[in-house]
DNA sequence: ATAGGGTTAG
């Protein structure tokens, strides 16, 4: 009984696996677990005491074949289906049970009938693949005689079959899985589709492709292949065979037709889509929801919004009734363009159409609006969907969990991850790599390392995304070398490893300046047998001019297409803006205009550094015209847009058009962001316009808006050089109050100030805060007080300071 | 058989 502890374990308690990482998996503990445990299994037979075991002398094969023609009926202890802690008793016929039931082989697969019969298939699977690791290749012909001479007629013995030809397609023993399912033909058993894949996958690098096509000629076996290789993404096999066997061999189905479409639109291959389409359609059929729904979503993700509402409206015209789905995909089509306007007046067309949105539309919308920024209207939605009784699910979850963390709102994280826990939700993979990424970001790279570890734990593996944050995570901190550690040892592994982690890497390298060891990475791409993205070029770019090196990034940008990679907006835009910073705003337009013609648009950032460019010539106005542009071309101008425009009015000391800006972005719903207010805050101090500085100060705060230091301090040294201590001290207070970590640094600002006005006596009010605060006085300070209190004859607090200097040991650093 | 969540570059 000792050997059932596990498997009982497992009756409780069903775990839950990432759906792409079934396959291939050998790491799982519970099943190195299984394996280990099941050749023990104790299993009972209780031999019929009128039937005694035949003495070993006696066993001749002349007896033992003879004897095998009777049959008996024998008793099987088997677990019991309602309570696998008891057993019950079984009556099984047999012929010859006395030699059967010492062959292991037919124990195992009696229990295996036991398991399948209760539905068990997991542990049916991890049964059959022990047996089938046990007796080695080339023993399908063996077990399938004892199939079909013993359990023909029990009930699922169906099942057996079909998971015997599976299972050795899993342990790619390919040449037993076909001989499995000749066998399953001859005997007339269907084989599903779940065991093709299994096939296809274990065949796909083999020239036994046509194999199963040869052993299983029914009408539908070109439908089930071309499903499955759609399955596997290998579009083009699916093409060849469709073409080569249409007409001829098989007729196609609609289900054929919407994988082949999907299968298209998931490799981004949206014409192709069509096309399809519209052969189905010449083949008779009419295309149904999934047609519609499946190239909706091919059409949304392209981001081509208007084909697919044109394919909406024929599909109503063709009365095709959009359902959830549709209206799900159209939703999702404006989410990825950030269009959520759009996205809310879809909502309403559905809820006038009788459709209620489902916990999909509100994921999508709580994505949508916390990627745009609109985290509130993201909570509002948020509420609504917990108001209205959806049982969350971890996709949802995992929706929210990002918000919090890209709004930086870190500690909610926790109590968010609990319930989850408290509703019995399991983390997947992708949850998981939200929070690495999320504490990562943070900076909190113990949380993050601990959640590794209980990934594996948990037998997810950390995968390509959960590498790359922990990567991006040493690059940013310039911990290079250990990047580069990291990523050797994932080489080394031997595993294909993803180019996205090459390239955070070489960013890393370019980043530093290092171009020697970014070169050297962006070759070990090529070793690896990977190819090298437009971010790898781009980053290449960036690192070239950054240290100087233009003309090299430029002729890297006209070598791109050898690798057959087309520039972007972000390669332009990185060279236009290096040489925005050499000054050369003549090459910067060519560039501009050289993107335009390749049909590359500009975005959001382009024209920020195109308007910065023309700033620095003293051309704001050419830059507030190219930000009414943005506009005219659908591009809305962010805050760094009218930030720079703002930079570009401030220097130039039109402190109207500054504030003007500033009040058009509010009138346009973008929120100000903390680099507007310093810039705002620095241009009225510059022109010592301290009552509107005051006024702009107590507005903001009293708005909620979250200042940096640097705006408060601004205002508190601008009140010291004006000798308005009063207000220093007031505004000091409030910066201490804002809850900002205060250093010597600000009050060495302060106290320098007051002391160059003489006003020896609000410096010692700093001092005085600041030694309360336990933040010991340096010599500079000291001797900028000394010097000040000598110029005002100040004896007695020259001699404090004096003595305060003597004895905190300043002098000897 | 169709829909929703996570990495890199300016």
């Amino acid at each position: 009984m000792d050997g059932f502890e596990p498997i009982r374990r497992r009756f409780k308690k069903k775990e839950k696996k990432p759906k792409c990482e079934r396959e291939n998996d050998t790491t799982r503990t519970p099943s190195m677990l299984r394996r280990s445990i099941l050749p023990f299994l104790p299993w009972k037979f209780k031999i019929p005491a009128r039937c005694p075991p035949t003495p070993p002398s006696t066993r001749s094969s002349a007896a033992a074949s003879a004897a095998a023609t009777a049959e008996e009926e024998v008793d099987l202890s088997v677990p019991s289906s309602r309570s696998p802690d008891r057993e019950e008793t079984t009556k099984v016929r047999f012929r010859n049970p006395r030699r059967f039931l010492r062959d292991p082989r037919v124990s195992r697969l009696v229990f295996c009938h036991n398991l399948a019969g209760r539905g068990m298939i997991e542990d049916l699977r991890e049964l059959l693949k022990q047996m089938i690791v046990d007796e080695g290749s080339n023993s399908s012909p063996t077990l399938c005689g004892i199939l079909s001479d013993n359990f023909k007629g029990w009930d699922c013995n169906g099942l057996i079959w079909d998971n015997l030809a599976k299972v050795y397609a899993e342990t790619k023993m390919v040449h037993d899985a076909l001989f499995v399912l000749g066998k399953m033909i001859d005997l007339n058993i269907q084989a599903s589709i779940l065991t093709f894949d299994s096939l296809m996958y274990s065949l796909r690098c083999t020239g036994l492709l046509r194999a199963p096509v040869e052993v299983a000629r029914s009408e539908n076996t070109y439908n089930t292949l071309i499903d499955s290789l759609c399955k596997q993404f290998r579009l083009n096999e699916a093409i060849r065979l469709f073409q080569e066997k249409r007409g001829c061999e098989f007729r196609p189905c609609i289900v054929t037709f919407n994988n082949l479409i999907c299968c298209s639109c998931n490799m981004g291959y949206v014409g192709l889509a069509n096309s399809f389409f519209s052969m189905m359609i010449k083949h008779g059929f009419f295309p149904d929801k999934y047609s519609y729904n499946t190239i909706l979503h091919g059409l949304c993700v392209a981001g081509l919004m208007e084909e697919a509402l044109q394919y909406s409206e024929d599909m109503e015209r063709y009365g095709v009734e959009p359902d959830v789905v549709t209206y799900n995909v159209l939703i999702y089509g404006y989410h990825l363009l950030g269009m959520m306007s759009e996205a809310q007046k879809l909502i309403q067309r559905m809820v006038v159409k009788g459709l209620e949105p489902d916990i999909v539309t509100y994921t999508i919308l709580i994505s949508g609006h916390c990627r745009g920024g609109d985290v509130e209207e993201g909570l509002v939605m948020w509420q609504e969907l917990l108001s209205r009784g959806f049982e969350l699910n971890i996709i949802t979850y995992s929706v929210f969990l990002d918000c919090l963390f890209k709004r930086g709102r870190v500690d909610e994280v926790d109590w968010l991850v609990e319930e989850i826990r408290a509703v019995g939700l399991d983390l997947d993979h992708i949850a998981y790599s939200i929070l690495i990424n999320g504490y990562c970001r943070a900076g909190d790279i113990n949380r993050a390392i601990q959640l590794c570890r209980i990934m594996y734990i948990n037998k997810i593996p950390p995968n390509s995304y959960v590498h790359g944050a922990v990567l991006s995570y040493l690059c940013k901190r310039e911990m290079l070398s250990d990047a580069r550690w990291i990523l050797d040892k994932l080489i080394e592994s031997g595993q294909l490893l993803d180019v996205v982690l090459y390239n955070i890497v070489i960013d890393g390298y370019a980043k530093a300046g290092d171009m020697d060891d970014a070169v050297g990475l962006y070759e070990q791409i090529f070793y690896s047998g990977l190819t090298p993205t437009i971010v790898t070029f781009n980053s290449l770019i960036h690192g070239f001019c950054k240290s100087g090196m233009l003309n090299k990034a430029r002729v890297l940008l006209h070598s791109l297409s050898l690798h057959g990679l087309s520039p972007n907006a972000v390669t332009y835009t990185t060279l236009m803006d290096a040489y925005r910073g050499e000054g050369n705003i003549n090459v910067m337009v060519e560039l501009l205009d050289e993107m335009v013609a390749k049909g590359v648009a500009p975005n959001v950032v382009t024209y920020s550094v195109i308007m910065k460019g023309f700033c620095e010539q003293g051309q704001m106005w050419v830059s507030r015209k190219i930000l009414k542009d943005m506009y005219d071309k659908g591009i809305s101008p962010d805050q760094i847009a009218y930030n720079t425009l703002i930079q570009g009015f401030c220097e130039a000391g039109n402190v109207e058009m500054s504030f003007f800006l500033h009040d058009e972005m509010l009138q346009k719903g973008l929120e100000p962001s903390p680099v507007t207010y310093n810039l705002l805050f620095n241009v009225l101090c510059l022109h010592d316009d301290l009552k509107n500085a005051d006024r702009l100060l107590d507005m903001v705060v009293e708005k909620g808006v979250r200042l940096r230091k640097f705006a408060y301090s601004t205002v508190i040294q601008a009140h010291c050089i004006k000798g308005n201590a009063y207000k220093a001290v007031l505004y000091f207070d409030k910066m201490v109050k804002a809850g900002f970590e205060i250093s010597i640094k600000d009050y060495s600002g302060v106290i320098n100030r007051l002391c160059k006005r003489n006003l020896l006596n609000d410096a010692k009010v700093f001092l005085k805060m600041m030694l309360r605060d336990g933040i010991p006085l340096d010599l500079e300070l000291c001797v900028v007080m000394l010097n000040a209190s000598r110029r005002q004859g100040d004896h007695r607090f020259e001699i404090e300071l004096q003595a305060i200097i003597i004895t905190s040991g300043l002098l000897c650093e």
